[in-house]
DNA sequence: GATAGTTTCATACAAGTGTTTGAATTGCAA
DNA sequence: TTGCAATTCAAACACTTGTATGAAACTATC
């Protein structure tokens, strides 16, 4: 079995790479000299560039899932089958949140690494997203139990757009801090996960007879 | 100064490839195949492959403000200089969500090619992206007029996330659809502007005293 | 301590990339 | 038509990429 040390080494250089810089421009030969091992290590141990990708993100996939999960039913134990709105979206967006704004030493590189495997899509990652789907059934469940009389559509609407705000925020938390020239704090996480909750519970409570058929006469008048 | 035919075919093919399949793997190969052009035109025409991004990006990126702030502008002087809140948010959001959802054949490439630009964050594209932060600017102007009693923070807040909801509803339409089997109907454009905007409206609009300090003892509760 | 299996290493390989070159072709003015 | 510049073209170039190879080093079992 051997010491699976070139193995460990290669998956962490790999992800604190991929995290930073993207899976663009990272080459192999970047790992292995971040990793330092022998280039030939990778495609001994892994079998190609495209299987170290997808073993990174299927075991890192797990785990997040795993966390946001037990996020989600603890709260939905302790409410007895329902939990408040605010707390499941809590449970969604709140760990990559964490994970990848704040203090730069206390960040994760797992939340970075699916962040930029959510948004650059290689084709390892395509293959193997869909299952990621099924995860989202699960808050899908969880909020329509907390909202028995919302309808589908705005429920996945909520879900889309509370992801939105999340993912976006950190993507784009440079431009943020530059356009507001500082005065947006994204180093004070729990104030910008409170924010996002906060406007996702909004969409998805708002008065029911604007948000099914969502001010449409407005938006014939201001054409 | 000879036909420029070849010139602007070389464009409009690199400017179809892009939006439809990203920066990552289009190569230069395949844009001169599309175009039906030597594959040394490009370098002959636009000096390199990043000259013929950034050129790209450039023509695009002011013909995409220019209609956005057109629309803007309309507004704020039939308003006699403020405009309706939900009216700036669908001239931000609007042009590009129509551009790039509804029926295949009537979606524009330029926007979608806009959406890649501002996803994958090409190395030529990023060094001129600075100034889409002086467009913003604008905007935010235009909230604050709209809104003379909210604070900064929250219009800046209010615009990430507006940008957000829209660009990743775009972005992640496909895994929409399949999430709420068909129920959320992407085609329907107006629809969707409809709801950003109503969403990012009520982020912008709700009691002063609760956005201003966003639920912050709900989120102790919660832990 | 010899041996067989595992792991490392330097090196080479094939394929693909953007770019360059220099000759051919074209288009246009004198 | 002639001459000259602008443009096109096929081919080659230099470089980087992921992958394969075969020898060397290591490890553990007998």
């Amino acid at each position: 079995m051997a010491s699976d040390h070139t193995r460990s080494a290669i998956l962490a250089a790999a992800e604190r790479l991929y995290a930073d810089r993207g899976f663009g421009d990272v080459t192999l030969r970047d790992i292995v000299a971040e990793a330092n091992v022998n280039l030939a290590a990778v495609n001994y141990h892994f079998g190609s560039k495209d299987e170290l990708i997808a073993e990174l993100f299927v075991s890192r996939s797990i785990a997040t899932n795993r966390e946001r999960l037990r996020e989600l039913k603890a709260a939905e134990e302790q409410g007895g089958g329902r939990a408040p709105i605010e707390v499941i979206l809590r449970a969604l967006v709140g760990p990559t949140l964490r994970g990848c704004l704040g203090p730069e030493n206390q960040r994760s590189t797992a939340a970075r690494f699916m962040i930029r495997a959510s948004i650059e899509s290689v084709p390892p990652i395509r293959r193997i997203k869909n299952r990621e789907i099924d995860h989202l059934r699960k808050f899908v469940g969880a909020m329509r139990r907390s909202l028995p009389d919302r309808n589908d559509v705005d429920i996945y609407w909520g879900l889309n757009f509370a992801l939105a705000m999340a993912h976006h925020t950190i993507r784009e938390s440079e431009r943020l801090t530059k356009l507001s020239e500082g005065k947006c704090d994204l180093d004070d996480v729990e104030n910008v996960v409170a924010r996002v909750v906060s406007v996702a519970t909004m969409a998805l409570t708002a008065g029911r007879a604007e948000t099914r058929a969502p001010a449409r006469a407005l938006a014939r008048d201001a054409r």
